[in-house]
DNA sequence: GATGCTCCTATCGACTTGATGGGATAAGTG
DNA sequence: CACTTATCCCATCAAGTCGATAGGAGCATC
Protein backbone atom coordinates (compact mmCIF):
# COMPACT_ATOMS: atom_id res chain seq x y z
CA UNK A 1 0.00 0.00 0.00
CA UNK A 2 1.15 3.51 -0.76
CA UNK A 3 1.30 6.04 2.37
CA UNK A 4 -1.00 8.60 2.33
CA UNK A 5 2.27 11.15 1.80
CA UNK A 6 2.46 9.67 -1.40
CA UNK A 7 -0.11 9.99 -2.48
CA UNK A 8 -0.54 13.62 -1.11
CA UNK A 9 2.57 13.93 -2.87
CA UNK A 10 1.31 12.54 -6.23
CA UNK A 11 -1.88 14.85 -5.96
CA UNK A 12 0.67 18.34 -5.16
CA UNK A 13 2.91 16.99 -8.14
CA UNK A 14 -0.02 17.03 -10.59
CA UNK A 15 -1.37 20.38 -8.99
CA UNK A 16 1.89 21.68 -9.97
CA UNK A 17 1.89 20.13 -13.12
CA UNK A 18 -1.19 21.71 -13.97
CA UNK A 19 -0.45 25.08 -13.22
CA UNK A 20 2.66 25.46 -15.03
CA UNK A 21 1.42 24.07 -17.92
CA UNK A 22 -1.25 26.81 -18.27
CA UNK A 23 2.26 29.34 -19.08
CA UNK A 24 2.87 30.99 -15.74
CA UNK A 25 6.42 30.19 -14.50
CA UNK A 26 5.62 31.86 -11.25
CA UNK A 27 5.73 29.25 -8.48
CA UNK A 28 2.68 28.11 -6.83
CA UNK A 29 1.85 29.02 -2.70
CA UNK A 30 1.97 26.00 -0.65
CA UNK A 31 -1.09 26.56 0.74
CA UNK A 32 -2.85 27.34 -2.49
CA UNK A 33 -2.05 23.76 -3.56
CA UNK A 34 -3.39 22.57 0.13
CA UNK A 35 -6.47 23.97 -0.27
CA UNK A 36 -6.93 23.16 -3.54
CA UNK A 37 -6.51 19.30 -3.29
CA UNK A 38 -7.60 18.96 0.50
CA UNK A 39 -4.07 18.09 2.34
CA UNK A 40 -3.00 19.25 5.88
CA UNK A 41 -0.95 22.37 4.86
CA UNK A 42 1.64 21.81 7.15
CA UNK A 43 2.25 17.90 6.26
CA UNK A 44 2.00 19.28 2.31
CA UNK A 45 5.06 21.21 3.51
CA UNK A 46 7.05 18.60 5.07
CA UNK A 47 6.17 16.37 1.91
CA UNK A 48 7.51 19.36 -0.64
CA UNK A 49 10.93 19.84 1.24
CA UNK A 50 11.10 16.22 0.87
CA UNK A 51 10.40 16.10 -2.77
CA UNK A 52 13.13 18.93 -3.37
CA UNK A 53 15.70 17.03 -1.72
CA UNK A 54 15.29 14.70 -4.48
CA UNK A 55 15.23 17.04 -6.85
CA UNK A 56 11.71 17.00 -8.00
CA UNK A 57 10.47 20.22 -7.25
CA UNK A 58 12.40 23.67 -6.44
CA UNK A 59 11.54 26.37 -4.07
CA UNK A 60 11.65 29.72 -4.03
CA UNK A 61 11.92 31.65 -0.62
CA UNK A 62 10.28 35.53 -0.16
CA UNK A 63 6.61 37.41 -0.85
CA UNK A 64 6.30 35.78 -4.22
CA UNK A 65 7.96 32.69 -3.65
CA UNK A 66 6.57 29.00 -3.85
CA UNK A 67 7.14 25.60 -5.58
CA UNK A 68 7.47 24.42 -9.13
CA UNK A 69 8.55 21.94 -11.14
CA UNK A 70 12.17 20.96 -10.98
CA UNK A 71 11.87 19.29 -14.79
CA UNK A 72 9.25 19.40 -17.35
CA UNK A 73 6.10 17.61 -16.33
CA UNK A 74 6.20 14.90 -18.74
CA UNK A 75 10.30 14.14 -17.90
CA UNK A 76 8.64 13.34 -14.04
CA UNK A 77 6.92 9.53 -13.61
CA UNK A 78 4.91 8.38 -10.58
CA UNK A 79 7.75 6.30 -10.69
CA UNK A 80 10.13 9.14 -9.52
CA UNK A 81 7.45 10.38 -6.79
CA UNK A 82 6.67 7.07 -4.91
CA UNK A 83 10.22 5.93 -4.97
CA UNK A 84 11.02 9.36 -2.76
CA UNK A 85 8.39 9.51 -0.30
CA UNK A 86 8.04 5.53 0.19
CA UNK A 87 11.28 4.19 -0.87
CA UNK A 88 11.55 1.21 -3.48
CA UNK A 89 8.79 0.05 -5.23
CA UNK A 90 10.19 -3.98 -4.68
CA UNK A 91 8.47 -5.77 -2.67
CA UNK A 92 11.53 -6.96 -1.37
CA UNK A 93 14.98 -5.53 -0.69
CA UNK A 94 16.56 -8.47 -2.57
CA UNK A 95 14.73 -7.19 -5.77
CA UNK A 96 15.24 -3.56 -5.82
CA UNK A 97 17.24 -1.69 -8.11
CA UNK A 98 17.46 1.59 -6.61
CA UNK A 99 17.95 0.13 -3.40
CA UNK A 100 19.28 -3.67 -3.14
CA UNK A 101 20.24 -5.81 -0.14
CA UNK A 102 20.88 -9.32 -0.19
CA UNK A 103 17.72 -11.01 1.68
CA UNK A 104 18.89 -13.32 4.86
CA UNK A 105 17.24 -16.35 4.55
CA UNK A 106 17.62 -16.83 0.56
CA UNK A 107 20.75 -19.40 0.24
CA UNK A 108 20.37 -18.78 -3.43
CA UNK A 109 19.25 -15.49 -5.54
CA UNK A 110 19.25 -17.04 -8.20
CA UNK A 111 16.90 -20.13 -7.46
CA UNK A 112 14.36 -18.54 -4.60
CA UNK A 113 11.11 -19.06 -6.08
CA UNK A 114 10.08 -16.22 -3.88
CA UNK A 115 12.09 -13.93 -5.30
CA UNK A 116 11.47 -14.66 -9.18
CA UNK A 117 8.13 -14.08 -8.40
CA UNK A 118 8.95 -10.62 -6.88
CA UNK A 119 11.30 -9.41 -9.79
CA UNK A 120 8.16 -10.16 -12.43
CA UNK A 121 6.20 -8.11 -9.51
CA UNK A 122 8.51 -5.82 -9.69
CA UNK A 123 9.28 -5.21 -13.43
CA UNK A 124 5.81 -4.75 -13.88
CA UNK A 125 4.96 -2.32 -11.37
CA UNK A 126 8.17 -0.38 -12.29
CA UNK A 127 7.65 -0.21 -16.23
CA UNK A 128 3.86 1.03 -15.52
CA UNK A 129 5.02 3.61 -13.10
CA UNK A 130 8.06 5.16 -14.79
CA UNK A 131 6.19 5.71 -18.02
CA UNK A 132 3.24 7.50 -16.04
CA UNK A 133 4.18 11.04 -16.43
CA UNK A 134 3.07 14.27 -14.21
CA UNK A 135 2.45 15.67 -18.00
CA UNK A 136 -0.39 13.14 -18.74
CA UNK A 137 -2.32 12.95 -15.75
CA UNK A 138 -2.52 16.80 -15.23
CA UNK A 139 -4.12 16.29 -19.10
CA UNK A 140 -6.23 13.62 -17.40
CA UNK A 141 -6.99 14.22 -14.20
CA UNK A 142 -10.18 15.40 -13.25
CA UNK A 143 -10.01 19.36 -12.96
CA UNK A 144 -12.12 20.49 -9.33
CA UNK A 145 -14.95 21.64 -11.08
CA UNK A 146 -13.74 24.79 -12.89
CA UNK A 147 -9.87 24.94 -12.55
CA UNK A 148 -9.63 27.38 -9.75
CA UNK A 149 -7.38 30.21 -10.79
CA UNK A 150 -4.66 31.22 -8.08
CA UNK A 151 -6.41 33.39 -5.01
CA UNK A 152 -4.26 36.42 -5.37
CA UNK A 153 -6.93 39.04 -4.25
CA UNK A 154 -6.19 38.55 -0.48
CA UNK A 155 -9.76 37.01 0.55
CA UNK A 156 -9.12 33.95 2.37
CA UNK A 157 -12.06 31.50 0.85
CA UNK A 158 -12.48 30.25 3.91
CA UNK A 159 -13.10 31.40 7.71
CA UNK B 1 7.41 -4.14 0.68
CA UNK B 2 6.58 -7.43 1.69
CA UNK B 3 6.48 -7.65 5.72
CA UNK B 4 8.81 -9.93 6.92
CA UNK B 5 5.61 -11.71 8.11
CA UNK B 6 4.23 -12.35 4.81
CA UNK B 7 7.60 -13.48 3.33
CA UNK B 8 7.85 -16.14 6.46
CA UNK B 9 4.45 -17.32 5.28
CA UNK B 10 5.32 -17.79 1.71
CA UNK B 11 8.31 -19.80 2.77
CA UNK B 12 6.83 -21.46 5.09
CA UNK B 13 4.28 -22.38 3.08
CA UNK B 14 6.11 -23.72 0.02
CA UNK B 15 8.14 -26.26 2.47
CA UNK B 16 4.75 -27.57 3.78
CA UNK B 17 3.99 -28.21 -0.13
CA UNK B 18 7.49 -29.62 -0.87
CA UNK B 19 6.79 -32.08 2.10
CA UNK B 20 3.13 -32.71 1.21
CA UNK B 21 4.20 -33.84 -2.13
CA UNK B 22 6.85 -36.50 -1.21
CA UNK B 23 3.98 -38.75 -1.07
CA UNK B 24 3.46 -38.31 3.16
CA UNK B 25 -0.16 -36.75 4.29
CA UNK B 26 0.87 -36.35 8.16
CA UNK B 27 0.91 -33.15 9.29
CA UNK B 28 3.94 -31.20 9.46
CA UNK B 29 5.86 -30.05 12.55
CA UNK B 30 6.07 -25.92 13.56
CA UNK B 31 9.45 -26.57 14.78
CA UNK B 32 10.53 -28.73 11.81
CA UNK B 33 9.75 -25.54 9.57
CA UNK B 34 10.92 -23.19 11.51
CA UNK B 35 14.30 -24.52 12.08
CA UNK B 36 14.30 -26.17 8.00
CA UNK B 37 13.43 -22.20 6.95
CA UNK B 38 15.17 -20.16 9.97
CA UNK B 39 11.99 -18.19 11.20
CA UNK B 40 11.97 -17.26 14.94
CA UNK B 41 9.66 -20.38 16.05
CA UNK B 42 6.99 -18.50 18.38
CA UNK B 43 6.62 -16.32 15.42
CA UNK B 44 5.92 -19.01 12.51
CA UNK B 45 2.95 -20.03 15.32
CA UNK B 46 1.34 -16.95 15.22
CA UNK B 47 1.65 -16.87 11.07
CA UNK B 48 0.16 -20.26 10.72
CA UNK B 49 -2.77 -19.56 12.90
CA UNK B 50 -3.46 -16.91 10.60
CA UNK B 51 -3.39 -18.94 7.65
CA UNK B 52 -5.41 -21.22 9.13
CA UNK B 53 -8.07 -18.69 9.72
CA UNK B 54 -7.93 -17.80 6.44
CA UNK B 55 -8.57 -21.81 5.27
CA UNK B 56 -5.07 -21.82 3.91
CA UNK B 57 -3.92 -24.66 5.50
CA UNK B 58 -5.24 -27.21 8.06
CA UNK B 59 -4.24 -27.60 11.95
CA UNK B 60 -3.99 -31.31 13.80
CA UNK B 61 -3.44 -31.03 17.25
CA UNK B 62 -2.25 -33.42 20.12
CA UNK B 63 1.21 -35.49 20.32
CA UNK B 64 1.60 -35.88 16.04
CA UNK B 65 -0.42 -32.75 15.26
CA UNK B 66 1.00 -29.88 12.56
CA UNK B 67 0.20 -28.03 9.99
CA UNK B 68 -0.34 -29.05 6.19
CA UNK B 69 -1.83 -27.44 3.30
CA UNK B 70 -5.89 -27.52 3.10
CA UNK B 71 -5.78 -27.46 -0.24
CA UNK B 72 -3.49 -29.14 -3.56
CA UNK B 73 -0.35 -26.61 -3.72
CA UNK B 74 -1.35 -26.27 -7.21
CA UNK B 75 -4.39 -24.49 -6.06
CA UNK B 76 -2.38 -22.23 -3.84
CA UNK B 77 -0.99 -18.72 -5.03
CA UNK B 78 1.24 -16.03 -3.98
CA UNK B 79 -1.49 -13.81 -3.84
CA UNK B 80 -3.77 -15.90 -1.69
CA UNK B 81 -1.15 -15.94 0.81
CA UNK B 82 0.08 -12.05 0.35
CA UNK B 83 -3.06 -11.20 1.29
CA UNK B 84 -3.64 -13.23 4.16
CA UNK B 85 -0.93 -11.53 5.73
CA UNK B 86 -0.31 -8.31 4.44
CA UNK B 87 -3.76 -7.43 2.99
CA UNK B 88 -4.58 -5.92 -0.24
CA UNK B 89 -1.89 -6.03 -3.02
CA UNK B 90 -3.52 -2.87 -4.08
CA UNK B 91 -1.68 0.08 -3.72
CA UNK B 92 -4.36 2.42 -2.47
CA UNK B 93 -8.13 0.82 -0.94
CA UNK B 94 -9.85 2.58 -4.13
CA UNK B 95 -8.41 -0.07 -6.31
CA UNK B 96 -8.48 -3.02 -4.22
CA UNK B 97 -10.98 -5.77 -5.33
CA UNK B 98 -10.58 -7.62 -1.93
CA UNK B 99 -11.06 -4.67 0.35
CA UNK B 100 -12.42 -1.96 -1.76
CA UNK B 101 -13.03 1.51 -0.24
CA UNK B 102 -13.40 4.93 -1.25
CA UNK B 103 -11.04 7.00 -1.35
CA UNK B 104 -11.93 10.68 0.27
CA UNK B 105 -9.71 12.88 -2.25
CA UNK B 106 -10.21 12.05 -5.44
CA UNK B 107 -13.69 13.57 -6.27
CA UNK B 108 -14.33 11.49 -9.68
CA UNK B 109 -12.96 8.08 -9.78
CA UNK B 110 -13.28 7.43 -13.36
CA UNK B 111 -10.84 9.94 -14.38
CA UNK B 112 -8.66 10.39 -11.62
CA UNK B 113 -4.74 10.02 -12.86
CA UNK B 114 -3.78 8.49 -9.54
CA UNK B 115 -6.10 5.68 -9.36
CA UNK B 116 -6.11 4.97 -13.24
CA UNK B 117 -2.69 4.40 -12.55
CA UNK B 118 -2.93 2.16 -9.85
CA UNK B 119 -5.51 0.27 -11.50
CA UNK B 120 -3.11 -0.76 -13.64
CA UNK B 121 -0.32 -1.73 -11.17
CA UNK B 122 -2.54 -3.93 -9.09
CA UNK B 123 -4.03 -5.61 -12.11
CA UNK B 124 -0.57 -6.58 -13.43
CA UNK B 125 0.67 -7.40 -9.84
CA UNK B 126 -2.55 -9.35 -9.19
CA UNK B 127 -1.85 -11.52 -12.39
CA UNK B 128 1.54 -12.68 -11.52
CA UNK B 129 0.81 -13.39 -7.66
CA UNK B 130 -2.37 -15.48 -8.49
CA UNK B 131 -0.71 -16.98 -11.32
CA UNK B 132 1.84 -18.06 -8.95
CA UNK B 133 1.40 -21.58 -7.04
CA UNK B 134 2.65 -23.61 -3.93
CA UNK B 135 3.17 -26.13 -6.58
CA UNK B 136 5.54 -24.71 -8.54
CA UNK B 137 7.48 -22.93 -6.02
CA UNK B 138 8.22 -26.27 -4.93
CA UNK B 139 9.83 -27.41 -7.70
CA UNK B 140 11.62 -24.68 -8.87
CA UNK B 141 12.96 -23.71 -4.90
CA UNK B 142 16.36 -23.93 -3.83
CA UNK B 143 16.53 -26.83 -1.33
CA UNK B 144 18.65 -26.25 0.96
CA UNK B 145 21.32 -28.89 0.62
CA UNK B 146 19.85 -32.26 0.35
CA UNK B 147 16.39 -31.63 1.36
CA UNK B 148 16.20 -32.20 5.32
CA UNK B 149 13.80 -35.26 6.18
CA UNK B 150 12.00 -34.83 9.34
CA UNK B 151 13.66 -35.82 12.40
CA UNK B 152 11.75 -37.93 14.54
CA UNK B 153 14.89 -39.72 16.42
CA UNK B 154 14.31 -37.43 18.76
CA UNK B 155 17.90 -35.89 18.97
CA UNK B 156 17.02 -32.23 18.83
CA UNK B 157 19.77 -30.84 16.30
CA UNK B 158 20.73 -27.69 17.80
CA UNK B 159 21.78 -27.34 21.05
C1' DG C 1 -2.65 -40.54 32.28
C1' DA C 2 1.70 -38.77 30.74
C1' DT C 3 3.64 -36.69 26.66
C1' DG C 4 4.10 -33.38 23.19
C1' DC C 5 1.96 -30.97 19.99
C1' DT C 6 -1.27 -26.95 18.61
C1' DC C 7 -4.12 -23.07 20.26
C1' DC C 8 -5.06 -18.50 22.15
C1' DT C 9 -4.33 -14.14 24.21
C1' DA C 10 -1.43 -10.80 25.98
C1' DT C 11 2.48 -8.10 26.06
C1' DC C 12 6.78 -5.91 24.68
C1' DG C 13 10.05 -2.42 22.45
C1' DA C 14 11.21 -0.21 18.42
C1' DC C 15 9.93 1.94 14.52
C1' DT C 16 6.80 4.31 11.23
C1' DT C 17 3.03 7.22 10.04
C1' DG C 18 0.44 11.33 10.05
C1' DA C 19 0.43 15.60 11.78
C1' DT C 20 1.58 20.05 14.42
C1' DG C 21 4.45 24.03 16.24
C1' DG C 22 7.96 27.59 16.74
C1' DG C 23 10.98 30.23 14.97
C1' DA C 24 14.99 31.32 11.41
C1' DT C 25 15.78 32.95 6.78
C1' DA C 26 15.06 35.12 2.45
C1' DA C 27 12.80 37.98 -1.06
C1' DG C 28 9.94 41.26 -2.68
C1' DT C 29 7.22 45.99 -1.43
C1' DG C 30 6.32 50.68 0.24
C1' DC D 1 15.38 50.48 5.50
C1' DA D 2 11.70 48.17 7.64
C1' DC D 3 7.68 45.41 6.92
C1' DT D 4 5.23 41.77 5.08
C1' DT D 5 4.90 37.16 3.64
C1' DA D 6 6.49 33.17 2.02
C1' DT D 7 9.65 29.05 2.43
C1' DC D 8 12.86 26.52 5.40
C1' DC D 9 14.27 23.56 9.18
C1' DC D 10 14.14 21.24 13.45
C1' DA D 11 11.74 19.17 17.05
C1' DT D 12 7.99 16.88 18.96
C1' DC D 13 3.70 14.34 19.36
C1' DA D 14 0.05 10.45 19.53
C1' DA D 15 -1.38 6.47 17.53
C1' DG D 16 -0.62 2.57 15.06
C1' DT D 17 2.08 -1.27 13.13
C1' DC D 18 5.81 -4.69 13.03
C1' DG D 19 8.52 -8.25 14.71
C1' DA D 20 8.95 -11.08 18.32
C1' DT D 21 8.22 -13.43 22.81
C1' DA D 22 5.63 -15.55 26.89
C1' DG D 23 2.55 -18.47 29.51
C1' DG D 24 -0.63 -21.50 29.85
C1' DA D 25 -5.02 -24.04 28.11
C1' DG D 26 -6.73 -27.77 25.16
C1' DC D 27 -6.33 -32.06 22.81
C1' DA D 28 -4.79 -36.38 20.37
C1' DT D 29 -1.71 -40.03 20.69
C1' DC D 30 1.05 -43.38 23.06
Amino acid sequence: MLTSKAKYALRAMIDLAAYASEGERRPVFIGDVAERQGIPRRFLENILLELRKHGLVVSHRGKLGGYALAKAPDLITFADIIRAIDGPLAMTPCTSRTAYRRCEDCKDEATCAVRKAMVRVRDASAAILESATLAEAARTDAQPSAPQLRRRDGSSSAA
